[in-house]
DNA sequence: CACTAGATAGGACGATCGTTCGTGCTTACT
DNA sequence: AGTAAGCACGAACGATCGTCCTATCTAGTG
């Protein structure tokens, strides 16, 4: 629900009413509204790390899992497992002008997604499966970019075309760095 | 302060405020909170026409226009013309999973946006500037997915070294199709 | 069985939301 | 001078917001 109507935007009423509980029912396990959207995050954190993450750490380290770090993530915009896209581009699009502890929690879990990204270039570059040349962290932030923008624009058209171009994206960036 | 607050965070009693006019004075002129939403829509595709499109167009047509749209739209996030960065950013990340005028209203710009991004990118390879085997909607969605990003960045960390990102990308992407 | 801790429900609170109404003030035209 | 139009205002509306208080129910412990 927070990833359509934002985590400002979701009541506690409506969200109660989802779960089949009272309002103050709901509101007693958590304390504050604050507190509720930290703990949403951090339950968002741990559905994208079961279904993103700890699968692709089966692939070698490299490419293989990079390219598993990518398919992963398009594969669970698609399935609409957050009915507004990734939770952390919503999230993040809706925090970043506005400091406090959720924006921090959420941009954290950005950073830790975008380190993850730039260790596989850096492992493919041991392994001599990609350029050596290459700025990790700088490859990171582009493969980042296009799942985001891809991420959105899916979202808004329901269009699947969004997605592959997100995939011949990374293709061709990463052929060009391939050795 | 859509940009910050979000077109629906945004009431009217604060922005009465803001502008030093009475909440009912304001509301007369919009009639309901939608209106009032999609005219702060046109008013920002405006103020984006004016910053970034126009100057930009007198720039020559393909290559040398296509860095002046990337330039003049890291030049009004780093100036924080929108104090939560791109407007339809911000916009359409807020209103893609939520259907009605506004979202129709954003998603139009960006496609517009998408649109002058790939025009460039046409003209360059008409020019003989660009390889005209790539495909000129894929590397305005690559290069728009790098100010996207980079915008979110920038806005949520205040680091300029976000924007370095995006011109980095650029130059090295618009370099892999340069003959 | 008595007692306690925890979870849930209902109800109410003050604040704020978008919206409506009635009114005074200014401006411009007859 | 008289009048109509438009603008802005204060006040209030019902709805919803997050939050708090209190009562009820259940499970587990002595």
């Amino acid at each position: 629900m927070a990833t359509v109507e934002g985590l400002d935007g979701l009541s506690l009423a409506r969200l109660a009413d989802a779960v089949g509980m009272s309002k103050s029912g709901l509101f007693a396990h958590f304390g504050s509204k604050e507190e509720l959207q930290l703990a949403t995050i951090d339950a968002a954190s741990t559905i994208f790390d079961e279904l993103v993450i700890e699968p692709a750490s089966t692939e070698a380290a490299g490419l293989p899992r990079l390219r598993a770090y990518v398919a992963l993530f398009l594969q669970h915009v698609e399935e609409a497992v957050f009915p507004g896209g990734c939770f952390f581009v919503s999230a993040m699009s809706e925090l970043d002008a506005q400091p406090g502890p959720a924006r921090d929690g959420a941009l954290a879990f950005s950073q830790r997604w975008l380190s993850l990204l730039a260790r596989q270039v850096m492992d493919a570059q041991a392994t001599g499966e990609l350029d050596p040349a290459a700025d990790p962290s700088q490859i990171a932030f582009e493969l980042n970019a296009y799942m985001v923008l891809g991420n959105m624009q899916f979202v808004a058209t329901s269009d699947p075309a969004a997605l592959d171009r997100v995939r011949q994206a990374v293709d061709s960036r990463l052929a060009t760095l391939t050795v």
